[in-house]
DNA sequence: ACAGGCGAAACTTTATACAATCTTCGCCCG
DNA sequence: CGGGCGAAGATTGTATAAAGTTTCGCCTGT
């Protein structure tokens, strides 16, 4: 009921034309391919998913209120690129809400969705085996998104999928190291506390899952400007 | 930084004509002048701003996004009608992300702000007098707002602003009596526990201030069509 | 040689026209 | 007299074209 509610202004899988355009930058934004900054040309997507101009403004404009593409007036639409503070922020907002998803998740626990979590895990490790670090990356994210579902929480969902989108861009910007995406045994260690509908333990590891994540980002405030030229540069 | 990040894409208050629609529609909304169910037709609204319906159509999805307004396909816009169930949710999300912000508030007091929210008080307390109730919703809802800004959480106001506005649909479908908004003297006395910076007692403050709403509210869950005539025939 | 300004091209923004879909009202049949 | 079918009207979804803004290159003047 609450879902059918969301059903038409938010429709995840929708099969409209839209939906795909939408699905398939945040995609190739979540993967990295597109990397932030990137400049999201209207014709370009247009031809690409052979839509006129109208839908592909639609798509980016749901995409820029999600929070992982700016719209700057009269000059389009970009990847964004999060400041560290607006990683510090997302990260707490993480720390906030993840727990209390678990916790939900663990009271709608069933085979069923204990089945969907086993099988995510072992893509994960597969993904993981072949190196796929593209897979992995979004992988890991769709982890977090499939433990919200199960929480049936539809709010705390459409609040986790922005923070995710905007987590992998984060990611993508400031980490240390080339870390095979976020630990793999994190979240096998979580399904665990799951199965034993161990609240306490679930929270716990989920809050020290994120923490070793933001922990291996270089989040050091500088100066706005020198940041953007310093990443072309490097591009 | 984090706002300006922000700007463009979500734009508070920016001079757009589409920011103005959205604007006046949520007022509307929140205001309790546009009723649960009412529809939105495209045209109507665009000759009341003086706008294309592109531009009507912009402002629309932005506010189906926000969660107040459902679109339905090729049926149009209407004002959201949360269920009991939507109701939960949005009251638990307030209870687990509002007792951080005025956290995050009471860290970042100043004069200035006090100012401001001491301002807001007085307001709030001369539009009840005024016996001016849809002055009163509005500003009850702009109180919890004014907190979040203050706590210069971007993601959080972000969320935040989402809450509030499903929150005032909520609380017009289903409270018991004819409560004048939630009590002005709650503010009052978180706005002291800013003041004195004691975060212990204004997350407390903030807390049962929330579930004071919620217990004043009726959320049985009918059949859905049931609740559906028996507000047109109230209305 | 270099700085400043002018102009054209490309892009976004906005409006309008067309197509598809749904709703409604009337009519016919049972 | 009631229910179902069908066509007209209205409304949304989509595409295309006109308008405005920015940006970049080029040219001129010093």
């Amino acid at each position: 009921m609450a879902a059918k509610t969301r059903q038409k202004s938010d429709a995840p899988d929708a099969s409209d034309r839209v939906s795909r355009i939408r699905e398939g930058v945040t995609a190739a934004i979540l993967e990295h391919r597109l990397l932030p900054g990137t400049k999201l040309g209207e014709d370009e997507i247009g031809e690409i998913y052979g839509a006129s101009r109208t839908l592909v403004r639609t798509a980016l404009q749901q995409l820029a209120h999600e929070g992982i593409v700016n719209i700057e007036k009269n000059r389009g639409a970009f990847v964004a690129r999060p400041t560290p503070a607006d990683a510090r922020e997302v990260f707490e907002a993480r720390r906030l809400i993840e727990p209390t998803i678990v916790d939900h998740a663990i009271d709608a626990v069933s085979p069923a969705w204990l089945d969907r979590l086993q099988g995510h895990l072992a893509e994960e490790r597969e993904a993981e085996l072949r190196g796929d670090a593209r897979a992995s990356v979004r992988l890991s994210g769709e982890f977090h998104r499939l433990v919200a579902e199960m929480s049936g929480h539809s709010i705390y969902l459409g609040f986790l999928k922005e923070l995710i989108a905007r987590s992998s861009l984060i990611i993508l910007l400031y980490r240390r190291h080339d870390t095979p995406a976020c630990g793999t045994d994190h979240h096998a260690g979580i399904v665990a506390a799951i199965r034993k509908r161990d609240k306490q333990a679930a929270r716990a590891q989920m809050l020290s899952h994120l923490n070793e994540i933001e922990a291996e980002l270089f989040l050091k405030d500088p100066a706005a400007d020198e940041l953007r030229l310093a990443d072309v540069l490097g591009a």
